[in-house]
This record gives C-alpha cells, sequence and structure tokens, in this order.
DNA sequence: CGGAAAATGAGGTACGTTCCTCAAAATTTC
DNA sequence: GAAATTTTGAGGAACGTACCTCATTTTCCG
C-alpha cells in the first residue's frame, strides 16, 4: 500500500496534526520537526493523493474562456473543443463557462471579465487582439489573483500562452513553399486576413525569414489584407494573379480559407498552384482532398482546450506545469496524413455500458 | 453548488441507498425506480465526483509497461517519457512500473507477463513484435481481465493500440519525398532495421503506393535490411550508392538514423540528398538543423506515455475513450518546425514552491 | 389471502486529506 | 525558576462516494 499522512506520521514520531501542518506550509512547527517530517516523507516516498486533498478542500475550479463569435470555422472547432475538454473535466470537479464577445467591442469583454471575480473564477481564457482595453483588463484580473490565459494569440502580459509558437509556424510554412516550388524561379503571393493582430506579423516575419535566406529564387509579393470579406478577397485575388503573371505559390496566413478556394475554383486555378494555409477546418481538409489545397500547418483544438484547462488549474493551485506536455505543436498536414476523424473500431473485452 | 448524491435521493423521492444502487448498476431496483433515479439524475445535471468514487473506492491503478530492453534512443526517449508520465500520475493514484526486457527472447517477455496477475495490476502496456508466445501471452492475460495496450507496434489481439498509423506515415513519408525532389527523375533508397516488424511493413507499403500513384518518375529501389548493425549499414548504403547512380533521396523507415548520417557523412554527400527519416531523437534533432536530414516523421513520446496510462485507465475502469485525444499524430519535423525543448520563461503570479 | 421473494430504507464505516479547536508539553524570556 | 510564548498532540467534523448489513415495506404468485 501506498504511505499516507498517518504512516508519515509514526515515521516521523509526530503527530498527524503536525505533519499536516508541514504538508500545507502553516505556521508553527520548528524547523526541526519540519525536517523530520520532510525526511520521513522522502524515506516512504510518500505522494500526496490530491484526489482526497481536493475532496476535502472541497476545492472546485470555476474557469472562464472568452472567445470572438466570430464565425470562423476555426473558432467553432475551438469552442467545441473546450466545451467537450470542459464535460469530460467535469468529473474532476472542474467547470468551464464558455462567452462569446463581439469581436469588435473590447469594451463588451471588458464588461464581461469585470463580472468574473464575483463568481468565484479561478482562472480566466482569453482569445482577443491585443488593445489597450484588453490589456487592462488582465492587469486587473491578475491583480486580483486570478490567472490569464493567452488562447491563440499572445498577450504579453498573460500568465500564460497556449498556442503555437506564430514565428516558427510562418517559418514551416516557408520552407514547405520553397522546397514545394523547388526553389524557383517565380513568385508567391502572400495573404491576411488583418495584419494588425499578432499572431500574423510573426508568421509573416518568419515566413520572410526563410524565403529570404534559403529561397532567393522566389519573389514574395506584397502581403494583401482582406478583411474577413469574401468580396474583398475575391478581388485582391484576381487583380494580383492578373499582374503578377509567374505566381506559383499562395501562402494564406490566417482565414478565408474558403473563400480562397473558391476564388481559385471560379478562375479554373484549383490544383495548379502550391496553396498553403493555416488551420485545419473542415472546409480545408476537403480542399485538401480535392487538391486545392497543397499543404496545411495547424494547432489541434482539442489540444488547445485540455491544454488551457491543465494550466489554469495548475495555475489556480500554483504547481508547476510539464511544459513538454503544454507545448503546442505546429503540425504540417497534408492529403496523405490528414488526422481521420475519430471513430472506434476495436473489439472491446466487454461491451457493458458501465 | 453541484447536486450530490443526496440531492438526487430527494429529488427522486428514494433512499441513498437506492441511488447507489442505480449508479454503480446494482441489482435489486425495479426499472420504474431506476428510471425515476435517471430522471432526477438528469433534471438536476448530476455528474459523479469521481475523485471522491476513486478514494471510496481504494481504487489505484497499478500498470506495467513492458519495452524492448534495445538501446535505440527512441525507446530511451519512450522509457523516459513513460516514468515521467508514471510520477506525474502518483498523484492520482496510479503507479507505474517499467519493465525491460532482452529484445531477441520472447520467452522472457512471457515470463515476466506471466507474473503481472498476481501484482494485481490492472492493466499492461507491451511494446513486442508479434509472435506466437506474444500473441499467446496476450490472450492469456486479457482472459483474466487484464486490459493489454499495443504500444508503438501493433498486436492485432490487444484490447487498444498505441502509437501511429503506420501506414499512413509511410505515405506520408512518400509525398514528402516526392515533392521534395520535384517528382523526379532519379531514385530512392529505402532502409529498415528489420523489414519483418509490422511497422516497418505498413510504412514501406504506404510509401509505395504514394510513391507509384503520384510520382511514377521515380525509382523506388528494393529495401535494403540493416538488421540494427552500423557495419551492415554502411556496407549496403556504400554498396547501393555505388551501384545505383541517380539515388537522389533516401527513405530510412526505422532506427539506425544515426550510422546512415555518419555514413553519408563519410561519404561526403551529406546534404545532398533528400534524407527523410522516422523519429525525432536527439541525434536526429542536431542532424536535421545540420541539414544531413531533411525531414522526419515523428510521434511524441510524451503523448505515447500519456495516452497509454490514460487508456489503460480507461480499459480498466471499462470507461469511453476520447478517442480524440488518444488518436496519436503523424508529425511532420523539418528544420524550421523543431519543437523547442521545454523551458519556462513566463513570470509568475507568485514564485513561491506550493 | 398468506407466504415468499423482491425492492427499498436507514444507518453505519471507510477512503485520505483538510482544517478546526482546545489542551498539553516544550521552549524561550526575563 | 516562573511566566509567557511557541510548538505539538489529540480528536473530531467534513468532503462525496462506495459498500455493507439488517430491518421494513412492497410486490408477486399460487
Amino acid at each position: 500500500m501506498r504511505p499516507t499522512v498517518i504512516d508519515i506520521a509514526r515515521e516521523a514520531g509526530v503527530s498527524l496534526a503536525t505533519v499536516d501542518r508541514v504538508l500545507n506550509a502553516r505556521p508553527g512547527v520548528r524547523d526541526k520537526t519540519i525536517r523530520a517530517v520532510n525526511e520521513a516523507i522522502v524515506k516512504l516516498g510518500y505522494v500526496r493523493d490530491l484526489t482526497a486533498a481536493n475532496l476535502a478542500r472541497g476545492r472546485s475550479y470555476r474557469v472562464a474562456v472568452l472567445l470572438p463569435d466570430t464565425e470562423s470555422q476555426f473558432i467553432q472547432s475551438l469552442a467545441d473543443a473546450l466545451t467537450e475538454a470542459g464535460s469530460a473535466a467535469a468529473t474532476s470537479r472542474t467547470e468551464l463557462k464558455l462567452h462569446r464577445f463581439p469581436a469588435e467591442d473590447p469594451h463588451a469583454l471588458a464588461a464581461v471579465l469585470s463580472t468574473l471575480p464575483d463568481r468565484d473564477t479561478v482562472g480566466v481564457a482569453l482569445m482577443a487582439p491585443e488593445t489597450p482595453v484588453v490589456r487592462d483588463a488582465v492587469r486587473s484580473l491578475r491583480a486580483k489573483g486570478i490567472p490569464v490565459v493567452a488562447l491563440v494569440s499572445d498577450l504579453p502580459n498573460a500568465d500564460h500562452f497556449v498556442g503555437i509558437d506564430n514565428r516558427a509556424a510562418g517559418r514551416t510554412a516557408g520552407v514547405m513553399m520553397g522546397r514545394f516550388l523547388g526553389g524557383g524561379p517565380g513568385q508567391v503571393m502572400v495573404l491576411g486576413q488583418s495584419l494588425l493582430a499578432r499572431d500574423m506579423i510573426e508568421r509573416r516575419r518568419g515566413f520572410d525569414e526563410v524565403m529570404q535566406r534559403d529561397f532567393p529564387g522566389l519573389e514574395v509579393l506584397q502581403s494583401l489584407e482582406t478583411h474577413g470579406s469574401p468580396a474583398t478577397m475575391r478581388q485582391v485575388v484576381a487583380e494580383m494573379l492578373a499582374n503578377a503573371p509567374h505566381v506559383r505559390g499562395i501562402y494564406a496566413m490566417g482565414g478565408g480559407s474558403r473563400t480562397l478556394t473558391q476564388t481559385l475554383d471560379d478562375m479554373g486555378l484549383s490544383g495548379k498552384l502550391t496553396v498553403i494555409c493555416h488551420e485545419l477546418t473542415p472546409h480545408v481538409r476537403t480542399a485538401l482532398e480535392r487538391g486545392s489545397i497543397t499543404a496545411v500547418i495547424t494547432q489541434n483544438t482539442g489540444h488547445l482546450a485540455r491544454s488551457t484547462l491543465r494550466v489554469l488549474r495548475a495555475k489556480a493551485d500554483n504547481q508547476p506545469l510539464d511544459e513538454g506536455q503544454e507545448q503546442i505543436r505546429i503540425e504540417i498536414v497534408l492529403r496523405e496524413n490528414i488526422p481521420p476523424l475519430p471513430d472506434s473500431t476495436r473489439p472491446s473485452l466487454d461491451d457493458k455500458v458501465a
């Protein structure tokens, strides 16, 4: 059997109360006694049973996640993943509340944030651009002792960032583009919804870095902003393709992949260009299968969601993180390694619904 | 507050004992009563507190993992990951025992397996080739109600497989090779330690599939077996390169990447060929950075380890799996997206060691 | 309708920890 | 060495669930 606090008390020759004081760093214990207890802990290899501890503490983790209400498949998929991770975590005293806020209204966001402390929320995850309002709201939460996690797009004053290294993601897109085009010659188009968000800037920087250094034979054209509007996208792409006769690749840094592939389809260019984009949404999946998108740089929303919960819980408990586990991978998806949609086919030992 | 069994009892108008019988599927309750309880559960949104349940059950998960004692960096990294995952899981009543067995001696393996039931092990994970001895051992464990998980290389009679889809991995390697070589012309060499293990066979199959279908301009040479011996590897590669003048790419399906890059270095070919291999070991990492390996298809050992534990626990509890989470990704690593080695740099709310 | 069988209730103990109170012992201070 | 202070001990209640026993009620069957 695993040793319990009682074993520690016996081994250290002290009472249970004292062991408890040491374990929970409560005052009123002599150094000498603390040492004795710690030695017993080491000697017996005691490991605190967190499930029992949480039960006794009556601790439960109320966590809030705030996402913009943009109608993007990626955000939708992230929201779904969060909801699922939340309900899976319900069995372990964790409760996740998902809020959506109007993307263009930072004040609405701030308003939601300010109500959280009342409902004893132990942590907040936030996907939002870095505006002064957001920055202040984050600061104020942290001042109240509530940890804040930045989701997908980093916020420098958050406690932790859950998402990929976007600079590296841009570099990865760069190598793929460069190698797939055989190093040149040719031109490459770069598209982005908005060139202001931190993640876009970093992707572009990483992409350029690699293209300049490793593929000087390829000319990277100026970034085009599409503002999330299908019409703009269509117009901008058509114009560019008309003016730049040697375009062989397109790097779509974020969003709008649906409109992009449709535009290319309409122009009869589908499959003729090397197209690299971000986020493996359902639509991008089929585009990959059809061959109208060549490669996708993506981050797994399930992983993002679970990591968010784990990190918030760890922060709430002031426990260290398993950095390796929280490192969100930059995944490269080609037609040949599209992750299968989950479905289980294995026989089980026993099929009763427990 | 979250509803508890007591609330359910009150709501359903039955006693606590009855609720308990329903929750734990014990006999002696009328259908009508079962229905009433379940309605109360739904109505109040009751979620069983697993931490309390496990505590009450006195349940603890003793899990055994068996790895061959091969001195491969991949296996070493897997062993490390398992040990780490094991100690992280210790706080939640899980105990992992790691066994190593002589790779060429299936009987030693069987011997270890047969001792496990005595020590009330609730599940076993196993990385081993599919021999008759192993097959029987697995069958016998399952007959005793102990779930068995196949690690890295699949065993058809296991309860679950933790690892990547090796056929898809081979296909992925194929597309990368094909595209990086611009579709041809040229020759591609394929190396494997042993062409008998299930994972190797599947990788080869996937690779060929893609090469034949999508890159007919590239000639894939016959697979070469290296048997894990550096000398053989060296000889085989040298011979092949001498006989096949148009080799532009090498696909190393498993193991021996260290010897391979060294051989290429010695021959002055480093960086001149497109080399794709498997598993991001420390050595492969540096080879990627130096440019002597072009791309790596890998599976994350941390993920493998954690998934193994989660799956075994779920199987032991007869609970459903989160298929999405247990899906091990086929990761593509290039020089530009090498995952950073973990190190934390964020400021924390508070630095005390809790 | 009576008796047997099945279903339910009441109550208790246990899991390993937290956190509390109050008393007793040890140590420090003057 | 007595008083003040600090440290320690003993014990108990609680967290939410599991699982046990024994008594009581309800239902079923002939």
